[in-house]
DNA sequence: CTTATTTTGTTGAAAATTCAACATACTTTT
DNA sequence: AAAAGTATGTTGAATTTTCAACAAAATAAG
């Protein structure tokens, strides 16, 4: 465990907590790493909905398939970030989206129960790790507000502009890398990849964007 | 605020907090009761994002407007339900999204502050009060997967009859009233009104559902 | 280095959405 | 009860998106 130190440092879920106390605490919840092969399925849809993952290397994709295969990516998760904390969290059966990795990556799993109803009064980190994880559940419900602010847009011009100054604002900086191939982010604005490849075009001739596959600059 | 007693109750914030407890705490945290007319304006974009709302009676909209206009409903909600949460707990400075009453509504308003950093550790409420927002947040995020479930869909048929089909199971009956008028549903749906309208005609006459000005059945 | 495979860009036709304008129905007010 | 105002339905034209099919470019494999 000691090698993920600092991921887990960074891991808002455990703010406020000594690295000492973090190892223990670990320990308590019967944490466990698990390696994932790209693209492989490290929680499929309809399965119980009952461990918080924690991506410790790698990273990983959140995304829905609907009746006539239509594939919509929710969110990108990379190191350091916690994810399925919301379904493990409200309790719920099964898991109403799939999560793969992105690329080799290396899981932390953590069954929920033992943060939601294991000695729930006493140790001082349960108290601390339910108040991170409220404040966690806090910013992705901002993070969705302001996905469906970019995906709310009506044209995939519009989708595409909202998410690149978004992107941009998150680097600070005009120039930014993206973390989807094309089909990728068509599938996270949710419209078709060929006309997205057109609008690409468009804005970079008449030099309101430049890009170069995923290295995107706002000019 | 006693005749407030039966919605507090139904508020899962308040989940597990004696009725007799629920009062001082409210005391504690310097709740304030604040009634609104029709349309009026409970919290502005753009305004700083301190207090959670608490419906009491009436019901309010949660709503974004971009730059050409285009207003987004991002949820509905009705009494005992909790709003402005994340934006609160997240300690964002600014309201991403404006809320309005959509009736003459009494709003319960709670400086967040007063939840998250006062006296952490010794009442016992405050932990409970803490554990129930993380659920709450826990919740509100599904609920957000769900309407990004309805309105990734690629056209206006499709989120129609996903949102009809979401709304039946809430109502667990075929049969049921929908809180948004037409122009509202559409820009829940992000689509256009008139291309709505048509849409719910065709469904009509292709006997898939029966409608009636909010009443709706699915055949 | 060459070949296979995958990704991205391009095109045109079909389908759907948007937009504006108006007709009709329904509500509220006077 | 009439008038005014609001909400909903309808239509056709313009624009956009989707879809399928292919070309070109980039990447991976042999």
């Amino acid at each position: 465990m000691k090698k993920y130190l600092d991921v887990l440092k960074n891991c808002k879920l455990f703010e406020n907590i000594s690295a000492d106390d973090l190892f223990v605490m670990l320990g308590c919840l019967g944490a466990k790493v698990v390696s994932f092969d790209k693209k492989y399925t490290i929680f499929a849809e309809g399965s119980p909905a009952r461990h918080i993952g924690i991506v410790l290397s790698g990273s990983a994709q959140i995304y829905q398939v609907d009746y006539y295969g239509n594939r919509s990516i929710l969110s990108e998760i990379g190191p350091s970030e916690v994810f399925a904390e919301a379904f493990a969290c409200a309790e719920i059966t099964a898991m109403p989206v799939s999560v793969i990795a992105n690329e080799p990556s290396e899981i932390m799993l953590i069954d929920c129960d033992h943060i939601l109803h294991t000695c729930k009064n006493n140790c001082g980190f349960h108290q601390q790790l339910i108040f991170n994880l409220m404040k966690d559940l806090a910013v992705k419900t901002i993070l969705f507000h302001q996905k469906i602010e970019i995906t709310s847009k009506r044209s995939t011009r519009e989708k595409l502009l909202a998410y690149l100054m978004f992107q941009s604002k998150k680097a600070n900086s005009p120039s930014f890398d993206i973390p989807f191939d094309r089909q990728e982010l068509a599938d996270y604005l949710d419209v078709d990849r060929s006309g997205l490849s057109v609008e690409i075009g468009k804005l970079k001739k008449e030099g309101i964007i430049d890009n170069r596959k995923n290295h995107f600059e706002l000019l």
